[in-house]
DNA sequence: CAACATCCATACAGGGGTGTATGTTTCGAC
DNA sequence: GTCGAAACATACACCCCTGTATGGATGTTG
């Protein structure tokens, strides 16, 4: 979404590696892992394979090369995130939400969480983001006063929600959204020192 | 003599629609929805393709057949489970979570909802599925004394995560995640600090 | 036993994809 | 100006898949 490509359109402008690349994620938001084919990229680039075999050696090298560009795009996003802000934890696990929002981070891994379902090497990747971006999440909750598998507990609760809610139930009018939003963050950050509920133990 | 009609697997057993049928849900599980194609399961049912153009117009003809099957056998599981118990609704969310679990229902689905981010077809049935089960268990937890944005948010977050989990961070040990099963719930039964404790129902 | 429908095999036509080997153009360096 | 590498085009061999047309086997029924 960063780089506008330098116009390989009309003029020979002679393609890179990354044209490749960034060409070879659009295509798999829109149509999953197999429409990542050499030929279709070929064609919306407007050159032939021949030019895809001088940049990468296989189908497979591409497949790596995006892997690594969205794994390491990710922990560069959740660093700035961690060290822009100087705030208490409960604001700064609003500024994260409403961060993932803006970037449509959720529609934006959701084909790499499916290419993952199915093949080891996305797999790997993929648990590595998550494994960080729970760290960090987790760590705003404890910084805001929990602990131990309260603070897991909602972490992982934040997590699934910013993740799978825009899959499930898609654009809903942004005043409601902003309304569950606050209840969700306060329910989230609610101590246990009201009344409890009949559970065991 | 001994003509059990269950598995086509020795004898020239003849194969039926339901048979073609369940070998596609198996395959989308194990490859994704590209894995399905008919050579491939003729293969593994020992026939060739002759027979599947027999049970099948076209290969659009098995997908549809395969929503059809997921989603009415969703529908029915989520009735069995409205039906079955009569207890407070704090118990009946603690059976349906063990339920899910104990179904694997989020790995059931997960090739499904990949399946539904690039087909039309697939994403109509996925959207039937989830909107009945989050007014399932919107209601219990409205059965539990909550209601409007508070209970929205409460049945989002547990349907999000017993969906999520096992694709985020598969197989812990059961004790802590009974722990932690214990511990969300109480967080997501619990009332506002204090506010007057709901009774139930 | 003959007619008929069920179930499956075989064969053909066509499309789309990967890799590889080998030209062809373009452009900068010396 | 020529040499050579970069960037791309072209052509070939190969694989996997779909759809359709047609034929063969098997059983059921009157």
């Amino acid at each position: 979404m960063v780089d506008h490509v330098t116009a390989a359109d009309k003029a020979s402008a002679p393609l890179t590696r990354t044209d490749w690349l960034t060409a070879a994620i659009e295509t798999l938001g829109d149509g999953g892992i197999a429409a990542v084919s050499i030929v279709q990229l070929a064609n919306t680039l407007g050159v032939t394979r021949g030019s895809f075999y001088h940049h990468f050696t296989d189908r497979e090298d591409l497949l790596r090369a995006m892997l690594d560009y969205w794994e390491k795009r990710w922990t560069v996003d959740i660093r700035e995130q961690v060290g822009a802000l100087q705030l208490p934890a409960a604001d700064m696990l609003r500024a994260l939400v409403r961060s993932i929002r803006d970037n449509r981070a959720a529609e934006h891994d959701a084909p790499f969480r499916a290419w993952a379902l199915h093949d080891p090497l996305a797999r790997a990747a993929l648990q590595k983001v998550d494994a960080l971006r729970l760290d960090y999440i987790r760590g705003l909750f404890e910084a805001a006063g929990f602990s131990g598998i309260d603070a897991e507990n909602r972490a992982r609760l934040l997590l699934y929600y910013e993740m799978s809610d825009p899959a499930f139930f898609a654009s809903r009018d942004p005043g409601s959204e902003n309304q569950l939003l606050d209840a969700r963050l306060a329910l989230l950050l609610q101590t246990a020192s009201g009344s409890s509920p009949p559970g065991r133990h």
